[in-house]
DNA sequence: GTCATCATGTAAGCCGTTACATGATTGC
DNA sequence: GCAATCATGTAACGGCTTACATGATGAC
């Protein structure tokens, strides 16, 4: 799931772990806080499926091979490790900027459309924010899994709350439980109105304009 | 969590195991379907922490000392005739029906009182389900506590909205998660009202009506 | 006598967390 | 020069899942 972030993110512009992380965050709530401790394994592990790939930050200023900056007696160590960075040094630690490649982005195509794991609100969520990527079909194909979900749990619910072992606290957390699927199933039909409203729409395509129909 | 909500369901009934599991996905939706692999190991964590003790269904013929517990439920009953049965078989393996210690009862009162792990609305829910075992200051403090999170994510999910880069997709889901947090808030000010209101109410006391006052 | 269900457990592994350790940049 | 922040990583661990293995019970 964190993959999917990662890769819908990369798909948009150049980003670096703690900016990726920041997007996380603040972007969409959904993921609200992945810690360093899995985004750097995850980055790690895309690279090494040939999903991304870091590439060094662009050096602005002079990039070629002057050795040392003219200053800083005093932090001599420091200016030798900066230079080092600068002249593009192998293997020295320093922001790693990740872009996506095409096998990524065919990762990327996959997880979106996969029925894997689309099952609870979080993946549901996070792959509808980047429905945009999504054919039409498959858009529509996702909301209405979706919905279908969300009619067998309002039903699971809807029959435990006719258990009358419940007290007041259970039955107030499990009806409330029932309406907020009840809204979620009202915001579903909402979106799938919207779809099948623009099925010949010239608004919003998903990205290239040369979609069928 | 598990821990809690074992504890909370052995709070009103002796059970074993595959009980637990039916209660823990047919009672309330929260919890949904927990699986063996981990109900079984939590169980007997919670017995090496003598929280919970097994009680043997019937010896062979030996109905002397505490054979049964001593439970009016339903479910109860037909363990304890199945495992009568069972008293004329070996005593080869077979259901284990636990229950809670006084230190389990100690340990369920700080698990439902501890602010720890009270963030998620998984944790949230489940607490209230159990709510009834907390005094009306401490069920008043989660209500309150809730109500702050989601105040902060009120907060934190409005100014996602606000960002323009978002397209239709993506704030589709940002606006929905708001609209949800908002519905939870209301959900817990209705909740709250009916705490303060019944302070004097002679209705429903937690469980035992012995209280003082 | 066999199948579905009830019932308990173990093993491997995923996914994510916290805590720790370190390096680089910026601002005062 | 020093602190805060930015930035990247590792180590240990925990909880939960799936898959596996086993045994008992009841229905037909």
């Amino acid at each position: 799931m964190l993959d999917l972030a990662i890769l819908g993110l990369l798909e948009e512009r150049d980003l670096h772990g703690y900016e990726i992380r920041r997007q996380l965050r603040d972007g969409l709530g959904l993921l609200a806080n992945v810690s360093f401790g899995s985004l750097y394994p995850a980055l790690a592990r895309l690279e090494r499926a040939g999903a991304v790939m870091a590439t060094e930050p662009v050096d602005r200023g002079a990039p070629t091979r002057s050795p040392v900056p003219p200053t800083g007696s005093l932090s001599g160590e420091r200016a030798v490790l900066r230079a080092r960075r600068l002249a593009g040094n192998r293997g020295r630690r320093s922001k790693k900027v990740y872009r996506i490649t095409d096998a990524g982005r065919r990762m990327f195509a996959d997880l979106l459309a996969g029925t894997g794991s689309a099952d609870d609100a979080r993946s549901f969520g996070l792959k509808l924010a980047f429905a945009r990527h999504l054919a039409p079909s498959a858009r529509l194909a996702l909301l209405e899994r979706r919905r279908v979900q969300l009619r067998q749990s309002l039903d699971d619910v809807r029959a435990a709350a006719h258990d009358d072992a419940l007290d007041v606290y259970a039955r107030s957390v499990v009806e409330h439980t029932a309406e907020g699927v009840e809204q979620d199933i009202r915001w579903l039909d909402r979106l799938i109105e919207g779809e099948r409203a623009n099925g010949a729409g010239p608004e919003d395509r998903p990205r290239e304009g040369a979609g069928t129909r």
